[in-house]
DNA sequence: GGACAGGAAGTCC
DNA sequence: GGACTTCCTGTC
């Protein structure tokens, strides 16, 4: 893998990451991982995440230019954010493994080639699936922004306005404000999720570190935390690959295709990666004719 | 047109 | 196992 920097036409830096597998833009920001980037243009996704505005454009199926970002900013946060760090290939053939010739994760990890799990914050995505439940997308994206809106910092980005995720700080310091969020009773559990955060109550970078099943009872100390919620933050925001959230769409997917069952421990490091190409896969055919015309399988 | 049931990356009691 | 906030969709 390569990468070079430079400056764009206003003078922003940028880096051009290249030499680039499995990775594909669409596929990685709309895959239900992530909410608080928006497809801009086609193979062009824009958000704020540790504080900053950056805006992310495939211009080639092995290529990334991320703006708004120098060298040493990419090497420090970026890199490790969109996982640009492994060894993507190494990863799909250890899942592959687990599966031996299971023909629909084979035709899950094609549908879903470019799918990568991003190693978001930890305290963004404890908040982000804590609004997820019993939700959809569209809402939950919602939620996020109006969250961030009341209680984030602004970022300013060429006459817009952005704004940081909140601190968990901001947020118990006024929890009343939730209320205006429309969030419903999950209002109550992100000001319980705050103040655990807050207080130090609940620490996440010690959750991150901890075997797994010390990791999910500490997130499950917080009001509406439970075993899903919290196998998607130790997946998502915790770098634990190995967590395999069961929401409705799994029970789907495990009742249609593995009536037999299947034994969720026995999946390896990679579990959580598998959940989310059965997960990506089962959602594509809901929604309509598979096929993003992304560059997964390039 | 507008009411209404059903459902949405679940958890609580 | 029913209730839960809010919102959106499909149906009549």
């Amino acid at each position: 893998m390569t990468a070079e920097n430079g400056r764009l036409p206003g003078g922003a830096p940028y880096v051009r990451v290249g030499g680039l597998e499995f990775f594909d833009i669409g596929q990685t920001f709309d895959c239900g991982q992530c909410f608080r980037f928006v497809k801009t243009d086609e193979n062009v996704y824009a958000g704020t995440a540790f504080g900053k505005y950056v805006r992310f454009v495939q211009d080639r199926p092995d290529m990334l230019t991320i703006e708004g970002v120098d060298r040493a900013e990419y090497e420090r946060v970026w890199k490790r954010f969109l996982t640009f760090d492994t060894d993507w290939k190494a990863v799909r053939a250890d899942v592959a493994a687990h599966f031996g010739d299971d023909g629909v994760m084979r035709e899950a990890m094609t549908y879903g080639a470019g799918i990568r799990i991003l190693r978001q914050e930890p305290w963004e995505t404890l908040c982000s699936f804590i609004l997820s439940q019993n939700n959809n997308i569209p809402r939950i994206r919602r939620l996020i922004g109006a969250f961030c809106e009341r209680y984030g910092e602004p970022i300013e980005h060429g006459g817009a306005v952005d704004f940081a995720f909140p601190t968990a700080e901001a947020v118990d310091a006024d929890p009343s404000g939730l209320e205006t969020l429309r969030a419903g009773y999950r209002a109550r559990y992100l000001a319980d999720a705050a103040h655990k955060a807050a207080s130090g109550e609940l620490d996440l970078d010690l959750a991150a570190r901890a075997p797994a099943h010390q990791a999910e009872e500490m997130l499950c100390t917080v009001k509406g935390v439970g075993p899903k919620v919290a196998a998607c933050v130790m997946l998502y925001g915790l770098g634990r690959t190995e967590a395999f959230p069961v929401d409705v769409w799994m029970k789907r997917v495990l009742a249609e295709y593995y009536p037999a069952g299947l034994d969720l421990s026995s999946l390896g490091s990679f579990a959580g990666l598998a959940q989310q190409y059965l997960f990506y896969y089962e959602r594509g055919k809901a929604k309509g004719p598979a096929g993003t015309g992304g560059f997964g399988t390039a």
